[in-house]
RNA sequence: CGGGGCGUAGCGCAGCCCGGUUAGCGCACCUGCCUUGGGAGCAGGGGGUCGGAGGUUCAAAUCCUCUCGCCCCGACCA
């Protein structure tokens, strides 16, 4: 391809309104432009990376006996009124009615369209196992669309399914495609983890997600280096640092005006987990007391798993149900149900002495209060490992991918049934397992740039090689690029020819912004030799070849 | 949906507080000369509903009200 016939519209300055790295390269580069806010036009450049990325999923989808098909975006409200999404799914879902008022929706995700073909084409286990798979737009009412292509409201998706008679078949393939993902990620060149994820409401037991270490990422995990536990801090479990208890009796202390565990802890000069840190919740109109240790963090999601949905109380409804201001509530003498930390069952503490301006010293958690017992902190660096007690380590994260295990969850309310050996009619077992090919790309990028511009991992990177005629108008110089940009095109190198009567120095920079991993350099210099340059895109490193070499250089 | 920020030429910005020539700068763009190993130089030129609507005023990019859009933090994320 040659650069003057391409549009690769690339700014010489940061756009204002991008943050993320990769997004900032992507806009400068010229691979991607806005339209409005989470919709992302994918210009010549920034296209052929992603059919890179998708000829690659398709490749492995394939070889693990997955079938591609192609799914409507537009779908009909039954589908999803049947397994109940249509009403548990709240603004996310763009909805619409068709001309004759019938209601639909975007398919935001493809569970339900895929459990219908199935249900409606599947007979016999003689027809299982299938795994079905599409790369196509899905499209989610996001409430805030961010970091580029990284959440956008519109967005292209390899989605596979894959439907078998039982459980051990679902890990069959589980198991296939986790293989896959591993050499999808892998061939793409992306540092990333496989990690314990929240099923959430996908439902099901088990799922995993590969995450790509990055800046720009939504979430962080929790790792463990000496036994390899990985979980997404969702779910993550941790043993908080152990702690020397002191040998304290039960009495009151005046804390005037001290109220977070931060104030009361320095006004009596003892560290936080000494502390329980008490928390009145709602929930479903029942109070509940949640306590955590002074340096830990009550864990929402996981306390939303024990007791449902639930909000903090406002002040006056502390007051209302506990008779005392929220900065003095303890766990002792409680009417209320409490959950509390498994991390505090043993020890001394000080907590809120449910009377204004009084904590109370010398809590024995079993002996004092009574509580039910649940993991219900944040896991944070430096706590100790669930499975090894190593400490842990948090990592900032890009979600690439996903797998899950359904179950029956969309079948049964389908009626996705196969008649099994003995004619008695099963619920179809599913598993469901996304990647984000942009995704990718965005963490592509965000892993492996400087501060010249992007650095492609070799297989997604729009060309394998750009030529670089410094001056167009040496005649010299236009002979050799050409003959080398004949040889590379005949031996399937894709390769970018810089054409344009341009400086030298704008073709540089241009070339280092737009980071195809190797360029060639054809200048007048190394010419007088006989010689050209083949330089890295990353290192930097050149060396100077014959311009007939240069194919063999570069496929070795 | 809560909090914050920003909308002035294709891009990046100044001007706005404290209203008053013809709205300015850099880059990009067009023409010519010159130049060709890291975003060159000189000369000339084109390009603006100052996000939109309403209001205050003799006079509004500037002050007021409303509204739309975008970004960031949080909530959310099937």
């Amino acid at each position: 391809m040659r650069f003057s016939k391409m549009f690769i519209p690339t700014l010489r300055e940061d756009p204002s309104d991008a943050e993320a790295v990769s997004h900032r390269l992507m806009v400068r580069a010229g691979y991607v432009r806005q339209l409005a806010a989470g919709l992302y036009i994918f210009l010549p450049l920034g296209w052929r990376v992603l059919n890179r990325i998708n000829a690659i999923l398709r490749e492995e989808m394939d070889a693990i006996g997955a079938q591609e098909v192609s799914m409507p975006a537009l779908h009909p409200a039954e589908v999803w009124q049947q397994t109940g999404r249509w009403y548990e799914i709240k603004e996310e879902m763009f909805r619409l009615k068709d001309r004759g008022g019938r209601d639909m929706c975007l398919g935001m995700t493809h569970e339900e369209i895929m459990t219908w073909l199935a249900s409606r084409e599947i007979r016999s286990y003689r027809e299982l196992p299938q795994i079905w798979y599409q790369i196509q737009t899905k499209l989610r009412d996001e409430a805030r669309p961010k970091s580029g292509i990284l959440r956008t409201r519109e967005f292209l998706m390899k989605d596979s399914y894959s439907f078998d008679t039982d459980e051990k078949g679902l890990e069959k393939s589980y198991n296939l495609h986790e293989e896959a993902y591993h050499r999808i990620f892998q061939r793409c060149g992306l540092k990333y983890y496989q990690v314990e994820s929240d099923p959430g409401m996908m439902g099901g037991a088990t799922a995993h997600e590969f995450m790509a270490p990055a800046a720009a990422g939504e979430d962080e995990i929790a790792l463990c280096d000496s036994c390899g536990y990985a979980a997404n801090v969702e779910l993550a479990q941790s043993v908080p640092p152990p702690v020397q208890f002191e040998d304290w009796n039960l009495e009151d202390v005046h804390t005037p005006e001290k109220r977070t565990v931060e104030e009361v802890s320095e006004f009596l000069n003892v560290s936080p987990q000494y502390f329980i840190k008490s928390l009145l919740l709602i929930a479903s109109d029942k109070p509940v007391l949640a306590l955590v240790r002074g340096d830990q963090e009550l864990h929402e999601k996981k306390m939303e798993r024990i007791i449902g949905s639930f909000r903090p109380a406002l002040k006056e409804e502390v007051k209302d149900i506990l008779g005392v201001e929220a900065g003095f509530i303890g766990p002792m003498n409680q009417k209320v149900r409490i959950i509390a930390d498994s991390s505090i069952k043993e020890g001394v503490y000080i907590s809120g002495a449910n009377k204004q301006d009084y904590h109370t010293k010398g809590i024995r958690p079993g002996v004092h209060f009574n509580a039910d017992w649940h993991d219900i902190h944040v896991a944070k660096a430096g706590d100790g490992c669930p499975k090894c007690s190593a400490p842990l380590r948090i990592e900032r994260c890009i979600e690439i991918g996903n797998i899950f295990k359904l179950g029956t969850k969309y079948s049964e309310p389908l009626k996705a049934f196969y008649l099994d050996a003995n004619g008695h009619e099963k619920p179809i077992v599913m598993g469901s397992y996304g990647i984000g090919p942009a995704r990718i790309a965005a963490a592509a990028i965000e892993q492996n740039n400087d501060k010249d511009g992007i650095i492609w991992p070799k297989a997604i990177a729009p060309f394998d090689v750009e030529l670089i005629p410094l001056n167009m108008k040496d005649g010299r110089t236009v002979e050799v690029a050409e003959d080398i940009y004949k040889r590379l095109n005949e031996s399937g190198i894709d390769v970018l020819m810089d054409d344009r009567d341009e400086r030298a120095g704008v073709k540089f920079k241009d070339a280092d912004l737009i980071g195809i991993p190797k360029q060639v350099v054809i200048g007048e210099r190394n010419l007088k030799e006989g010689m050209v340059e083949i330089r890295d895109r990353r290192t930097k490193e050149a060396i100077k070849v014959k311009p007939e070499e240069v194919v063999n250089r570069l496929k070795s």
